[in-house]
DNA sequence: CATGAATGAGCCTTCATTCAT
DNA sequence: GATGAATGAAGGCTCATTCAT
């Protein structure tokens, strides 16, 4: 009994990891469609029968990332009604697992994150989700009133990006760590209690 | 060995600025070396006879913003022996003057601090040469002693360029409102006061 | 070596007549396989059950079309002994009989009197058949002596193909209409009776 | 002292020439550009130094073909108030011109008038000049009014494009014989007089 | 008898770079 | 110092055809 598409599946999903391999390595234009089958372990026709195109994989496999990414921060809500120790301690946890998806995924984080043309435009509107969230704590009376919210939603989003491209991806600290720093930047900056 | 006059240098120039606008717009894969030409109102060996190679010409764009902003940043000293105050109020001014080179070389930004693959190594060599500037200050006592600096070098690092990607570049923020922001994060956070 | 069964016999016809339509359309190099099968229900592997290539089932339509065509033409035999206008009227039978038989096989028609490399060959078969009736014709005073039969027989062909094209399988004229126009012409000419 | 595009004209046409002879040859898809550029002594990239695409060449050469075969079927003006045999001999001297034109271009004529896709279309327009000449010898008294105009117009095409293809390009009759013999047809038939 | 999947071979096109004048 | 013209090298994509089940 031969399940239909079994094996083209399975050839399917080998292209696009081959390809989230190869993009990650050395980005769209510079990455070949014979690269990619060939670390897929197939040849170029083969390609085209699961794909319409380079442009089309690339952008599937940009896809995957943001879809993923968008609902886990979506998701990330933070209940009203909570004391200050609280909120921090749930947007740490947020922070953990965004990094901790991030890291579980580093080519398509690669991809979708850094390579992709329109992550220009997903970070923008990650940026405005994030925006609203501050907006809602800022309104519940946890967050200053004179910082710029679009700004620091920004901000986060450009913590996030570097700091996953610097020592997330390389394997240079854990998603714990950096959701702690970078919970005690935003939260309470650098400046010494004292100073 | 040929030397190159007054109408020489001109030309080089003209290429140089065509090329800073074209990668600036397209990346360096899509910028082809016909279109620098063509928008330096020159012909393709023209361009042979002022730079060896694509790769060379944007080497040395990329050179130029990076020693450039090198430079900036590595003269933003903060004075020893001041108060808070007063070295929130020169950090301030060195983030505007950083902010001012980037608005004001927007296409030269783009090519030496988005486009260039090399953009990462000289991003870690900003990061570096901030995080021991923020050693001084921490030794100074004005900073926390459990925020670790690696990390805050860097998300500063990619504040900066995340906000002047979207903020700066496209005119929608001056420098002086996000180095004010910038300055606020990075220092005091974002917590209320009596949070 | 395996023998086709009923529903083997179904597929291929219905193999033929998708090509056949899928032919006429596009011509031979712009027609593929995967068009053929897809307007047939079939898959491709399907289709090299009954064919041994695209040009083979190429072929074969040719080869049915010419076969029928070349009988019919063939089997229009002009009685000897007529009065003129008997000869008239038996010439526009046999012209009415080709012309319904191009009208009513339209995708057929396509594909081997205009689609195929070889409908050269054929249509100087054709030429040589109508020489040959001409030859008798005028053997039997009919025919003017000073016309080059040859030419004749040629022109002849040429007639029919074009308005076979423009007229006929757009529906535009009738078989009776054009071959009333086509033995006019052939015969009489188209010089006014007074000039 | 060196004309400007001097070299480069003289590539460009002998990829022309190329191209039709190829063309000419085995078609348009089976025509490639290597080949093209391998009997003009050149090498691909030059090639679209001088063309868009196969596409654009192609279309070049049937629209050079088109445009000077309209023109002079357009200036073969039948000139009013002429006596029949006059008629009779203009007539024969546009055949003469048309045919001499086509079997002065052969390749060219191959191209434009048999490969074409849109060989269809130009012949219609053709046909729909050789009507309006028609209609005005109609109504000048020259032509029997029981004949379809239309149909004849397109009858003299294909009579023209067979022997074209079958006798004039081979070289089997000369443009005098066939215009005779078109011209004897076309007005007279082939019916001997004492019929 | 039929199918999902795979492939060999080939062609068009692009672009950085160089040559001859 | 400048130009029109040319090219080497390579990459994306297509399609007739076949295999394994």
């Amino acid at each position: 009994m031969h399940r239909k598409g079994a094996n083209g599946n399975k050839s399917r999903q080998r292209l696009l990891d081959a390809a989230a391999e190869e993009f990650a390595l050395y980005g769209f234009y510079q990455t070949k469609i014979s690269s990619i089958v060939a670390r897929a372990g197939m040849t170029q026709p083969a390609f085209y029968l699961h794909f319409e195109s380079k442009d089309a994989i690339f952008a599937e496999l940009v896809d995957v990332f943001q879809s993923q990414l968008s609902e886990l921060v979506e998701n990330s809500r933070i209940k009203p009604g909570k004391a200050v120790h609280e909120v921090k301690s749930e947007v740490q946890a947020a922070l953990v697992s965004w990094f901790r998806f991030l890291s579980g995924n580093p080519a398509l984080t690669k991809v979708g994150f850094f390579h992709s043309r329109e992550s220009v435009h997903f970070k923008a509107r990650l940026a405005d989700m994030l925006k609203e969230k501050m907006a809602l704590e800022r309104a519940a009376g946890y967050l200053r009133t004179d910082a710029d919210l679009g700004f620091a939603a920004e901000a986060l989003i450009g913590i996030i990006e570097r700091l996953t491209l610097t020592r997330l991806l390389p394997g240079r600290d854990d998603p714990v760590h950096l959701a702690e720093q970078t919970r005690l930047l935003l939260f309470d900056g650098l400046l010494a209690n004292d100073g």
